[in-house]
DNA sequence: TCTAGCTATAGGTAAAAACTAGACCACTAG
DNA sequence: CTAGTGGTCTAGTTTTTACCTATAGCTAGA
């Protein structure tokens, strides 16, 4: 029985959810699944009533779960009986569509971890939010951005399509060709301007709003499209190829508006969460499946 | 900073020494050293200072201290909350013969008063026991022992005897002396052992079986003997000398098998108890009578 | 009956904590 | 002065733990 049991057991206590205490963990459900079992072991009793939708505290659970909250305040309470001064730092963070999940997630661990004091709450992109997660193109003369990866575009086909046979494209190649168009898609504007620059069309066979479902209609054979490299990441029944005559990207990153200032030691964080993405992530030539 | 960190600090704090809280805590002392390593550094200040002797607590490591027995406590508190009443706890104990009833029934004192629903049972040492008062000695490989205190061997003699003249004696003082011999004694082998190595003989005036007789014998003039220092305690018709240039002790302590376990509650309570005892009965040097 | 959403389990990987061995330092005894 | 002792720290290795992905199994609702 440790601290991080009583984490999770909180967490799935207020959500009245693994999945959902998962998600505010910033961990994998089955941790928090295999954790809440061996605290149950550990104790003797169990904490929750598993069902459909969801789990319900037992008594047990519901008796447990002010010791656990004292437990964890005064751990943190003790961590902050040397560091003076600690401002306990609330901010809220927004998040663009359709950016990869695993490496905002590692960056949003990483702030967590070494801002002592920092607490997150993800809000709609809708909302005015301290810090925002969004593409270099979207931030505007009153903000600052700072960068933390590249998803490099690539074009998606099925594995058997005659293209394939190419390491890599040009965008001539792609000229009536069928194609899967997605929309929002942060380089729309930059694709469209290039194509009709060299008179190239395309003949679009579908319109879709995500990238997953683009993603199925060309393993379905409908079509090719443009995707960012990593929302491909795990699909075997896909083939990617480079663009070797044009490089489209976006850089994705952390925006705030300038007026807002900062503690020195969250930019700090924000920078070295960077250098950990490059070292977790390492800059992938696009494969060739 | 996790529940284990503390357990350390605690282990640390009360020894005075890394490599003794390793003992303590059943670990090798790179892992003590290590993890206070990281608390120091998590907490952003020096919890003690180390010199050749060992180590000694800072401010902070002092202020921290009760912070951290009570969340230990807390926490073991908390684990209870469902277990404890349920399980009232039935052990059988043995002793080896002629060790201090005194110190055994302190020990047995403050198990029975800290581990709430514990019975004990004292059964002879023939009969197998879930818990041994014994000496590591007799501890085996599939042993788990808790050291308890330790014994020193002394030579008890009449008050009159010339060799009560030194403060402390040296081995070959003994050299063909008239002798009271015991057995079973636990530390015979090793007296043995090194009377033949410097080819020192002793002159056996008599043969017995319990301390109290050997004294009994001594105060009486039959001659000198060996003796844990604490069989002698209370009786002013004897004098007692410590040997200064061979250390004889024997490490008193509980053993039980190894595949046996115990809450941890209970072995606690057994390190608590050690404590207690040094205490309660400060580590005599000898007494000079 | 099919699908969607949730939890549990299995298997593999990466990080944390443990151990061993040995360096270094201060003190003590000869 | 030198050897030995008792203590902490460092380096390298092994073991354990926590995590992730993938997937199975269950239940409720369409």
């Amino acid at each position: 029985m440790d601290i991080r049991s009583l984490r999770y057991f909180i967490a799935v206590y207020e959500e009245r959810s693994l999945s959902a205490a998962a998600k505010r963990c910033f961990v994998a459900q089955p941790s928090i699944s295999t954790t809440i079992a061996q605290l149950e072991d550990d104790l003797g009793t169990k904490l929750f009533l598993r069902h459909s939708k969801g789990v319900s505290p037992t008594d047990s659970g519901s008796q447990l779960y002010p010791h656990a909250c004292k437990m964890v305040s005064d751990l943190s309470a003790m961590r902050s009986l040397f560091t003076d001064t600690l401002t306990p730092l609330a901010l809220s963070i927004s998040l663009t569509p359709f950016l990869s999940g695993a490496l905002i997630s590692q960056v949003i661990k990483t702030m967590l971890d070494e801002v002592s004091g920092l607490t997150l709450k993800l809000v709609d992109e809708s909302e005015s939010a301290d810090l925002r997660f969004t593409c270099q193109r979207y931030a505007t003369d009153e903000d600052v951005f700072y960068p933390l990866w590249e998803d490099d575009y690539v074009i998606a086909m099925p594995l058997d399509h005659w293209l394939a046979d190419f390491a890599s494209l040009s965008i001539k190649q792609i000229d009536k060709q069928p194609f899967i168009s997605r929309t929002p898609c942060d380089i729309l504007e930059s694709w469209n301007y290039l194509m009709q620059k060299q008179e190239l069309t395309t003949d679009v066979r579908a319109q879709v709003k995500t990238e997953e479902y683009a993603l199925d209609l060309v393993a379905a054979g409908l079509g090719i499209s443009l995707i960012p490299e990593h929302s491909a990441r795990g699909r075997s029944d896909l083939c990617l190829r480079p663009l070797n005559d044009v490089k489209l990207k976006r850089v994705v990153g952390l925006a705030h508006k300038k007026e807002r200032s900062f503690p020195a030691h969250l930019i700090n964080t924000i920078l070295t969460a960077k250098q950990q993405l490059l070292v977790n992530n390492p800059p992938s030539d696009t494969r060739l499946t």
